[in-house]
DNA sequence: CCATTAAGTCTCTAATTGAGACCTATAAAC
DNA sequence: GTTTATAGGTCTCAATTAGAGACTTAATGG
């Protein structure tokens, strides 16, 4: 009755490491998703703008992690036919329904960061 | 005054993509650790439990992941004398606290999936 | 004695990421 | 009128990371 999630999946022939739940969140919480969802939680960015926002990115990298999120039906993408054409990205519904649960887990890590690097500094000690 | 999360931090000096909570969430929210999380979710499990609980991982990952979860504190790694030596893993008040959140995570998934598979069979089909 | 169990480590290969050159068209700058 | 910049990418190659699976050590069961 109060069987782990994990059990409830295996029960019902779901492979957990396999499963569509997992693939929406590797799609949702890698590290580059996480960092574009935030950006466009704050309003519509475009190509580059997300570039400047997020130093570290690569085009490539860039470019994958909206084409997933796009697919997802996360965020929308849309071309205006200016010269030279630009495109827009912005969260959907659902992405707006995932910010919340985001935030919570940033607050999570948040509030949790000095027992945790008290943690690391124990532990590395040893 | 409702600067996004990534604005506040870049004002502060951060970078991004390589902060304190990054790190947190990266052990945290990838794909091995979410699962060995849910599992010790529903108690405490020694090294060989959890191999079989998840068929896929490799003992190289999961040690990894135990190592790197240990060092923050989230999970509690105890070895019992006994011939073979046992090693339990458990975890901490702080792992027991991002429970729920990665639950909230797991049911947005869940809740989202119908509109999500139905994003991607619109997206492929063009 | 041979096999098995425990909890790993080690090596080798496969897959993923990252850095950055290159592309197309237009328009402003010199 | 020729170089320069911008937009939104793609492409290639190198570096990092993940995965598969052989090997370890000591004890116990058959």
């Amino acid at each position: 009755m109060s069987d782990s999630r994990l059990e409830q999946w295996r029960a019902q022939g779901f492979d957990p490491s396999n499963c569509p739940v997992r693939q929406i969140l590797d799609h949702v919480s890698a590290k580059w998703p996480v960092l574009i969802l935030l950006e466009l939680g704050d309003g519509p960015r475009r190509f580059n703008a997300l570039l400047r926002a997020l130093p570290d990115i690569s085009k490539r990298m860039l470019t994958q992690s909206l084409r997933d999120l796009e697919r997802d039906g996360i965020i929308l993408r849309e071309v205006f036919d200016t010269k030279p054409p630009s495109v827009s990205y912005s969260l959907t519904d659902i992405g707006q329904g995932f910010l919340p649960r985001l935030q919570a887990l940033i607050e999570w890590a948040e509030g949790n960061m000095p027992a945790i690097i008290t943690a690391r500094a124990l532990h590395d000690q040893e």
